[in-house]
DNA sequence: TTGTAGGCGTTATCAT
DNA sequence: ATGATAACGCCTACAA
């Protein structure tokens, strides 16, 4: 609307005296001149220029986040923890959607580099053997040496700090839930091939399952992080009876997915199977499931308030715990 | 990195020219240098600063969006339309969750002002007597003055162009879909007291039920958009028998809450009655939820480009359309 | 305590 | 075809 220097001709100071109590400036300034100025700034609806301002100071209010989809809860929640404290502190968000595409996450995180973005926060996923991935990192140092902070919200080799779910360790502590209920020959529904989030929480199922003795009777099946994905696979073992005592999958929606397939086809959880999976969000309460509960939120909000306190660290991992959530979709092992 | 008077300086030319050829202006300039310009700009690395070409264009390519929640996958779904024709347009979104407080909206608002946003999307419906309505509309009014794009994505009185579903007439077609499976004796769950889609959501299903002339057994509970409050409705009505024939709850999340109350209390959904939502949300496709498919990301969609077009109209409303979906969740009604 | 002036990185106008 | 220069709106030494 109306800018400094008008606010400073209406008051009848210099731009710099109008600029200093303005922006709070700890300068000293005589009182009724300061009354002066902010009376007529509020007059004329004076509101400084964002634009501006950080085009002067090098670096703007505004906070990048990379998703792959905002549309998957598990990325909402953390959005949704990342503008809370950003918003708080006078930040405001700006979300890109990539995807799972390491060149979007390339081309966005210069897009916010552009906009001389305080920090990008990186959300999603990597992949192993991602032939994009030093391409990434490359583009996370250079944002690095404008002054942007970077964070990454998953164990991802890119010269940034990560604040992170423990996956492995979640895995392995609704598996051993599973086993403390009695089950034995558990199935496990992984996520995405080459993810590297699939993997860890692979990893801790067959790290409790290996440390029970029970690596003979731990089966992984291919599935997915969707409904579609858990489905198919509970299919395909209800196709090849005898069915497991339980079924974890890689996550919530595919373990609905998985509820779905066995209920359908007429298989009683938990009475006959029990099944759990990864994340607790809204729709694992809908339908009683299981679950483990990730700190998203948080992931989220310390992830923004890293970049809005401008935190060093960068070799640093951040492990926020999660906690077993049981539901009605597991219970004790039948007998026989 | 590099700006462009050093680029310039490196090529040998004036920063008229490379700006010139980096912004593939029509401007006349001979092949040779521009072949320089670009190569040089190539080798430091060169992106332009969006920050100092939005201060003197006065214009951003930043799309503000205001939801209520993120979290909640009827916005979501309404910013990835958003984002996926932003960013294709080389657009980024600015995200903020306002909690259904226009308060919160107004700063917001003038928040993305300050960004000298592109536009600004407001996607959360308003209340009915809302002291502060008048208070938002004038904010708008300013962005707009401003050169700012302002879009509704609900019938709200701002100003503004709207973009929206036709609440009213999709919840005339589901409680039609009901009528047409022989149900007479419908429950309505209303969505939030006050919202004005609520009442849109609650007009379309009386309108419906009085030109059938059913008015008489049209039934209208409080409830809300939550599952809980869906659940909370559904228990009620379990209460007091007898049970209608049907229930419409207001929005797809209730409508499961209801659902999954009645099941817990072994009543047989659709075997003795009938329950269908509004939104199709994926949550839908999960439990087999009857419903609306509401275009929300096409509303979405539709308003970014209204906004990167910077479209005029004012006083217009779009309608976007909606289909019914029918799922497991409804039936023809048993005789008797 | 207050004011002057230079610069942040672009674009656009006006010359050359 | 190319170049100098004035904004855009703000901050911050440096002066006064």
């Amino acid at each position: 609307m109306s800018s400094l220097v008008e606010v400073a001709r209406a008051a009848g100071v210099s731009v710099s005296t109008a600029s200093r109590v303005l922006t709070g400036s700890s300068h000293p300034i005589s009182a009724k001149t300061r009354a002066k100025v902010i009376a007529t700034a509020e007059k004329l609806g004076y509101s400084p220029s964002a634009l501006a301002r950080a085009l002067v100071s090098r670096s703007s209010r505004l906070i990048g986040v990379l998703v792959s989809d905002i549309v998957n809860p598990y990325f909402s929640v953390i959005a949704r923890g990342i503008d809370d404290v950003a918003s708080r502190a006078g930040y405001v968000t700006m979300l890109s959607n990539v995807d799972r595409r390491t060149s979007t996450e390339i081309s966005r995180l210069r897009t916010m580099r552009d906009y001389r973005a305080a920090g990008v926060i990186i959300a999603g996923s990597g992949f192993e053997a991602d032939p994009l991935a030093p391409d990434l990192a490359v583009a996370v140092g250079q944002a690095k040496e404008q002054g942007i902070q970077a964070v990454s919200l998953t164990s991802r080799d890119l010269g940034c700090p990560v604040i992170t779910a423990d996956n492995e360790g979640a895995a392995h502590d609704v598996t051993d839930h599973l086993l403390s209920l009695g089950h034995r020959r558990i199935a496990f529904i992984e996520g995405p091939p080459g993810m590297t989030t699939s993997k860890q929480r692979r990893d801790g199922f067959l790290a409790c399952m290996n440390a029970a003795n029970l690596s003979d009777v731990a089966r992984c099946l291919p599935g997915g992080f969707d409904f579609e994905a858990g489905h198919l696979a509970a299919m395909r073992l209800i196709a090849r009876p005898p069915l497991p005592d339980a079924i974890l999958a890689a996550n919530d929606e595919a373990a609905v997915g998985a509820l779905n397939a066995l209920r359908q086809a007429g298989i009683d959880v938990p009475g006959e199977i029990s099944v759990a999976g990864i994340n607790d969000l809204r729709l694992a309460r809908f339908v009683g499931l299981t679950t483990v509960s990730l700190p998203l939120y948080e992931m989220g909000a310390m992830a923004a308030q890293h970049v809005i306190d401008a935190l060093p660290g960068d070799a640093t991992t951040t492990l926020l715990s999660h906690r077993v959530i049981p539901r009605e979709t597991t219970a004790r092992r039948p007998p026989g």
